[in-house]
DNA sequence: CCAGTTTACCCAAACGTTTGGGTTGTTGTA
DNA sequence: TACAACAACCCAAACGTTTGGGTAAACTGG
């Protein structure tokens, strides 16, 4: 009996073991004389599954000689048997916006401690491209997505309905498919009450993209809290773009000319505020002495700016986070809703001025 | 003859084809009856191996049924049967710096136009994150490593010798392992020049991390600049820390209350140099107006902000691009070799002025 | 018309796992 | 003392490809 164990591992070790590459459940198999299916359930992580496979001492065996040789599963050969990649995609308008950056780094993180792993692309807010990433993703096998571009636009709607793969939404929501997003109306409504309060009532609306629903709702509830307020916002002084700053430095050159009796100006997005900040320096204006500017996102730079920039907060890591563990309770086939967090405004230098004219 | 092929072809696709879901290879060879290895040689895009492996019209026809079901090939079996899995991991000290971020779409671009997929991981410039990222890459059975995280210290460089993986350090360089980096040290004598022509001789660095070759290079092409000119900068004014605008702000506000003769200060980093706008502005100085201010990056905020910033831009998303284009040459086992690419200063409002003292 | 070449395929093993179902030998129970 | 139950394993097929090596039949040149 000793013989044989010598002799069959002996010979199966020169054939299969190779020491200096990677060990597979075979060649540690062939080590220990023992069979592949064996070692598998017990390396398998899954202390019950171990304990019905193999006796105890058998366990510190296989164990051991896997922490000897530093033995790593095959993921590929996994994927393929198991039918599951345990590969998440995310896509996202830009990874240089910061906040997309943010969340995907919650995004990342949570999938890493939960054993899976995450991929993110730019679509950059073209339709065209996004179906080619949606098309490698699929091409790709990956269990789930996290979309963050996605569009209010019916194109947009028809195409997530039809879209086989199990997926969340991220800071923007569309239809009522299941998203994480943060309360953009409460926080365009806190950034009107914070204005209002100081008595701006000649105010405008840098409103972002039309397609979204951050664009959308972070205006609806600036404006919704003026008409309630009973000074509702003419239409012409709202008017959306894009989010950036040069976006925002162009809608505020032509604010500022077709309006000269603004007193305040909110910008759904920092970076549209920052480029509101530079047009509003070129027509000898200065934010926080002679207007009132809020932005939103709170970027790491807006507390830093020469003018510190009023703004909201959204808990954009944990908005990744969230996401992620929403699409994973999606992938268990568990009852699962959207979730909602709450912006919070932060007060700062550009919005100190005050109006003079309260009614 | 043809009852055969009728026969044959109807008992197959009962068992194997699974019209709703995905197709496989195998589903394809059963409904054309022809071989699954010949279906493979002609799907696997290269047209002399199809030519070669079937005739004209079985070409025809196994590329026809294969767009007709969608056929996209199991990435997971390609990577078990090839053994390469055409994976590329990326490590960066953090994501949502917005160089890191610009240079991964770069990498990202070129992967996917190349056939391979990237995916990226903070480090936070930890090493023990750095190690483990590193061993969940080789987990995965990455074909290569692009490290935007390198140090310079003995060991790091002693880790990466060990590194069995092929892999280029992007952006900052260590050793003289293969990477893609700016010529720092241009970048800072470019900095020095400008200033110096300016009058400025009582000037301070923000030199950013200490074991990074940027943080190292663009100080260093600083102050080689001041002392060749015969102006070399006293040790106590060149400060490292960080990269972060806090770390520019705290950074600022010692060297302001150390040295009051100061005219000008050179940040490596954009960031800090925004930190030390705001402590510049707490000290009762106006950066341009009181005191130059140099950053390094080319942020796109630098020109947004209400005191446009002058920098050093550096191309980094070719930076990106020229990265992954390398690891790829390293990867076919071509000769190859470091690429470093030319920083351009680009001078706005933070250094319009001019010391008065000219020698 | 025959040897040699080419065309158009087929065959089978492998890549590294997982997993439903055996098969022994030992222990507990009626 | 028979027999069920369990422990501790083994067996083999599958997941979807690739690839080195066949093998007939058709074509080519002499």
């Amino acid at each position: 009996m000793r013989s044989k164990f010598l002799c069959k591992a002996a010979r199966r070790s020169d054939t299969v073991m190779k020491k200096d590459k990677t060990s597979t459940l075979r060649s540690l198999a062939a080590q220990l004389d023992i069979h592949v299916s064996t070692v598998s359930r017990v390396l398998q992580g899954d202390d019950a599954l171990a304990s019905k496979a193999a006796s105890k001492a058998t366990i510190t065996r296989i164990r051991a000689l896997a922490a000897e040789y530093g033995y790593t599963p095959n993921p590929h050969a996994i994927s393929l048997r198991t039918r599951q990649s345990r590969l998440i995609g995310v896509s996202v308008p830009r990874l240089s916006d910061i906040i997309w950056a943010t969340i995907y780094e919650g995004i990342e993180e949570t999938a890493l401690s939960k054993g899976y792993f995450a991929y993110v692309t730019n679509s950059y807010d073209k339709p065209d491209i996004q179906n080619r990433q949606l098309a490698l993703a699929q091409a790709r096998r990956v269990d789930g997505l996290i979309l963050g571009d996605a569009h209010t636009t019916p194109e947009t709607l028809d195409f997530l309905s039809k879209l086989s793969i199990p997926f969340v939404l991220a800071l923007r929501h569309a239809g009522d498919f299941l998203s994480v997003t943060c309360d953009d109306h409460d926080g365009g409504s806190q950034a009107a009450a914070h204005l209002f309060a100081q008595g701006h009532r000649e105010v405008a609306v840098i409103g972002g993209s039309r397609f979204t629903s951050t664009g959308q709702e972070r205006t609806a509830g600036f404006t919704d809290f003026f008409r309630q307020a009973g000074h509702p916002i003419p239409e012409e002084r709202v008017i959306f773009s894009r989010f950036d700053s040069q976006a925002g430095r162009e809608t505020t050159q032509k604010l500022l000319a077709a309006f000269p009796s603004l007193t305040a100006i909110y910008a759904v997005n920092d970076f549209a505020a920052i480029g509101a900040m530079g047009a509003m320096r070129e027509a000898g204006i200065t934010p926080g002495v002679s207007m009132a500017l809020v932005g939103y996102n709170d970027t790491p730079l807006a507390s830093e700016l020469p003018i510190p920039l009023s703004t909201l907060r959204n808990p954009v890591r944990e908005l990744g986070e969230r996401a992620m563990e929403l699409l994973l309770c999606l992938l268990r086939k568990e009852p699962c809703q959207s979730v909602v967090l709450k912006p919070r405004l932060v007060i700062r230098e550009s919005s100190r001025y005050t109006a003079r004219a309260l009614p």
